[in-house]
DNA sequence: GATGTGAATATGTATAGACAATTAAACTAG
DNA sequence: CTAGTTTAATTGTCTATACATATTCACATC
């Protein structure tokens, strides 16, 4: 019963001294000379449980000062945002996409370059509406969704399944209703809104930026930040 | 001019194939000894290089069979909650912070267990009303709080400053402004806010439950993912 | 064909040592 | 007292080697 690797074990032990409070912000870590006194190994093995802290975030290391617990950064956290269909169905809904317009057009006045298809539909969830959304997919970077069926699966599905994608941006605000929207989601004008905004890169070139308005209090977005994840 | 590390250039030049597409996902990384042969260095130097983008989740390691390429994991990414002080000073404005009500509260009708001081006030941008903040803080976890000056000091910038946490969740929604927070943010009843609920625990223990409240258009959440990040 | 067995292979972990780079702290000269 | 210089502590990187461990692949057996 060899358990965990032994750097692996320095590393969480240092790990709980610091979440637990133990070892506040600014709090000198042992050097590696003393960890490695401490545990009765090389270097290189407290090196590693050291490197993957700093690599985490945890401490911050510096010649000649040493290794200290690093403070609080900006409270980062995972947001995972699926996909629509898979989520309404993860949630016992019956999910639909209904596609209201599709169009290809060759110049851009919203920020994205060159030839883009033009989409907009409302996701369901049960039925009811849930979300409206525009999107433009670059037909240079993704010349399959131009045969594809868009009636039948919704671009975002459709570009998850087929397209990957290396950077994405996402912006989150609450906007009022605009009427058009409103006739859209069946609501009232002026009612409250969550408004996503994704813009994703393939390798620096834009693949498409979509915007979907949710009705609120209907849908909620959750991120999550454990410290055992990372 | 040696510039970065061995094992970082390695890093790099492997992380760009990947993230140029010219590695899609399932190819077969060239094992440590290939690329050991191909730098003309040690194998832990390799090694190094490759834990790094399998802790970065770009490779995926399995011995006997080799390094590949990850196949893009759902869209998760980084959502950065800064201190709305920070934040607002980052933008170039004056920011300010009134307490409005501040209450040591025994019981718990919202969540959080034991005793908790509670606290709401309005954070503000250059003299205009930014957010409501509602606040329960658990005063048995943090007992420094209760002599905290939390006039001057918006109780988020105290926390981020002496508590770290362990876990933390939020809640993205938008809401209408009810008659009493239209009445504190200057607004009219019934306009869209974005709200964010955030929990935070520490080992377990449930350290602050927060509500805040931004005008709409004034305020947006921005989560990136970037390859380069992590 | 199905199943078990063994060997080959790639990664995982660890050692002991060496030198480089950085920089805090002590020291010295003005 | 200040400014510049030296010293030494600490991390950063890398090597060469060794053995451990998991797992695929090929082969033999049933």
């Amino acid at each position: 019963m060899t358990g965990p690797a032994l750097h692996e074990r320095i590393r969480r032990q240092i790990e709980t001294q610091i979440l637990s409070g133990a070892w506040p912000p600014g709090t000198k870590v042992p050097g590696e000379v003393a960890l490695m006194a401490q545990y009765g190994c090389a270097r290189m093995t407290v090196n590693k449980a050291l490197s993957a802290l700093a690599g985490a975030g945890l401490v911050t290391r510096r010649r000649r000062a040493g290794t200290f617990v690093a403070r609080p950064r900006a409270q980062s956290m995972v947001l995972e945002i699926t996909d629509l269909a898979r989520e309404v169905a993860a949630r016992g809904q019956a999910y639909e996409w209904r596609l209201q317009r599709r169009a290809e057009r060759q110049s851009d006045h919203s920020g994205m370059p060159g030839p883009v298809l033009e989409t907009e539909g409302v996701h369901y969830a049960d039925h009811t509406p849930l979300a409206f959304e525009h999107r433009l997919i670059s037909t240079t970077q993704v010349p399959g969704i131009l045969t594809a069926d868009l009636t039948a699966t919704a671009p975002g599905t459709w570009l998850l399944a087929h397209v990957p994608w290396t950077e994405a941006e996402n912006r989150i605000t609450a906007t009022a209703a605009s009427p058009m929207l409103a006739q859209a989601l069946g609501i009232a004008p002026g009612d409250a809104c969550l408004t996503v905004t994704r813009r994703t890169w393939r390798a620096a070139a834009p693949v498409t930026l979509v915007t979907q308005q949710f009705i609120a209090d209907r849908h909620e977005l959750v991120a999550r930040f454990g410290a055992a994840g990372v």
